[in-house]
DNA sequence: CTGTTAGCGCCTTCAG
DNA sequence: CTGAAGGCGCTAACAG
């Protein structure tokens, strides 16, 4: 009866009777902000100890009107890249003292009702890692003030931001290697209906081709799989073999479909490096493992993630800075799948 | 400036405004409790569709002491396995109208400083997928009446629930597959610093391929990886063959393990199923895939979610009830590595 | 440096 | 069925 509320939990007003202050220094203690004389403060911590004091992160947003969330929109964690992605920006959102709030979201209207939901508890910021953010509702975001960043992806939105691996880097580098190593006829594979991102990887792709001479439109074969993933992959790949098309090295939108193809092409009696050479993106850990070693691009997510938080900030504290759209170098990793040859032909064929 | 506070988010005091009712209404109408005239809240929705009101969740939670946030702590989102949990997981909370709160942590340091975190924002519920929750942090959540749930690990802490793949059933049947098969000298794979679920794993396979006479103590014989992971596995595959040990059937603590095991045999001459059976657990989504194909214990991610879900809001309404422990049964998905043949025996050697 | 005073936006009795 | 009043726990001026 004595201590205040039995069992509820202590508030900053009962620290302050303890500790025998206001309130008002019990909250200038625990959000750091104005000067407290070190014996008080001293008296106030000790108090807090005592009743297990912690701030009330509720009461804390509404007054401030913004709480320390970060809401995540993500999708398809199933896919190894993208969970390492939410692993990189979960790592960096709670270095960065924040917490995150995560949605999977399957379609535009889920998007949409989640972005809703992260204004109603004030996030401090929404990153898109999937989906277009429809406009309207990101109009909501900057008039609630809420900055907005998406992922490898990026649309003319003004005061959104976005951070994207530089896909011309990714094409050059791939390029580059298959020109060393005299790959002639080349592929892009890529899900019919794929991402933003995915389709943008292959339109760069061309134009580097064509800028390096390494072909006109006749020689780049767009292999297109039904289906997304592993399984797209393997169907593509047979799809392929079918029609008695040959290539000699393709480039592949993200890692499940080369490791699929991959396997396809196997079934099919092709195997690379020997018989073709093959070059996933993402860089996933089953990409490096023994039945594929895999050469890729390498997408920095950690990178990623932290330029994703410091943009966040600086809209957070001007939200009407320029747009801006920043490009994370990539890296090929050179494996099995297409190895660092000489510059001779491959195929003894 | 008739218009409120302009630029602002309306607040359910504009909207009793421009309706002609109170903001007692306004509440009522959107938490649906207590009763309302069809016209006025007909009004009442009427006028806050018109200044796009919505609930600010903050207050709500303040007030109710009580968000509708659910904390999730999660690990090594690396491992498919986790991350197809972390989908389950966020698939229900959605679809029970709560929001997640996601952590990872990477040591139990970081568990006590997220759960007090959780506390903080007054979640609903805390589900645990890693570490083990520490007694007096639950201690605490009990004394903030928040439920607490792990998955697929259970201790003996009174008012945290537990919801588990069934390991007994699990072993059960891959032991009758393996006898079936007519193995004869069975492993055990996992890891040395394995986690709850893994060490379980082994003990109760142990336990059952002893009940079901099918070895003795002497016969089981425990492959320890060095290290977690396909790495994991796969080393331990080398060493295996370096001591010129030989099995008939390997059971393995995760998928990741399985895969690196079969590929680090694989290296040494050796293959399932012609040299030996291997069964792995997760049913990962690479298991699946041409390069393995690999029989596995597959665990129902979903089915787990909904029970964690359905014992978070149990104790929600009654933190007293009896501590509660549940089981989800598993399946034994029978491919390549370990066939469904007839009783006979396998190898020719 | 510290205390006082107003809210933040919502929910919940309690009257009417 | 509806309105008025008080409070959830914290912060942000403003005085002292």
């Amino acid at each position: 009866m004595t201590n205040s509320r039995r069992g509820r939990s202590a508030s900053a007003e009962d620290v302050a009777k303890l500790a025998g202050v206001s309130r008002a220094s019990v909250s200038r203690v625990f959000s750091d902000q104005g000067n407290v004389a070190r014996e008080t403060r001293e008296k106030i911590l000790q108090a807090a100890n005592e009743l297990g004091y912690q701030v009330n992160f509720l009461a804390q947003g509404l007054n401030r009107k913004r709480s320390q969330l970060i809401g995540v929109v993500v999708a398809r964690l199933s896919d190894p890249f993208r969970s390492s992605l939410l692993e990189g920006l979960l790592s960096e959102i709670q270095r960065k003292g924040y917490q995150a709030l995560v949605t999977e979201v399957r379609d535009a209207n889920e998007l949409e009702m989640t972005i809703r939901r992260f204004t109603q508890f004030r996030v401090s910021g929404v990153v898109v890692t999937s989906g277009q953010p429809p406009a309207d509702l990101v109009k909501e975001c900057v008039q609630h003030n809420i900055p907005v960043v998406g992922i490898n992806r990026h649309m003319d939105i003004p005061y959104v931001d976005f951070v994207c691996s530089d896909n011309k880097m990714a094409a050059s580098l791939v390029a580059e290697q298959f020109i060393r190593c005299g790959c002639k006829s080349i592929g892009w594979l890529n899900y019919k209906e794929s991402t933003w991102s995915g389709i943008n990887r292959g339109k760069v792709f061309y134009q580097v081709m064509v800028e390096k001479g390494a072909c006109d439109e006749s020689d780049l074969l767009q292999i297109t799989a039904e289906m997304d993933g592993y399984e797209g992959g393997r169907q593509a790949a047979h799809r392929f073999c079918e029609q008695g098309k040959i290539v000699d090295g393709v480039f592949c939108a993200n890692a499940q479909l080369a490791c699929g193809f991959l396997d396809g092409m196997r079934e099919n009696g092709f195997d690379a490096p020997a018989d073709f050479h093959i070059i996933g993106f993402d860089n996933t850990p089953q990409t490096a493992q023994y039945s594929y070693r895999l050469t890729t691009i390498h997408q920095d997510v950690l990178e990623t993630a932290k330029r994703v938080l410091s943009r966040l900030e600086a809209r957070g504290q001007d939200p009407h800075i320029v747009q801006s759209i920043e490009e994370i170098p990539v890296k090929l990793v050179i494996r099995n799948t297409s190895p660092n040859f000489e510059p001779t032909m491959i195929r003894a064929k």
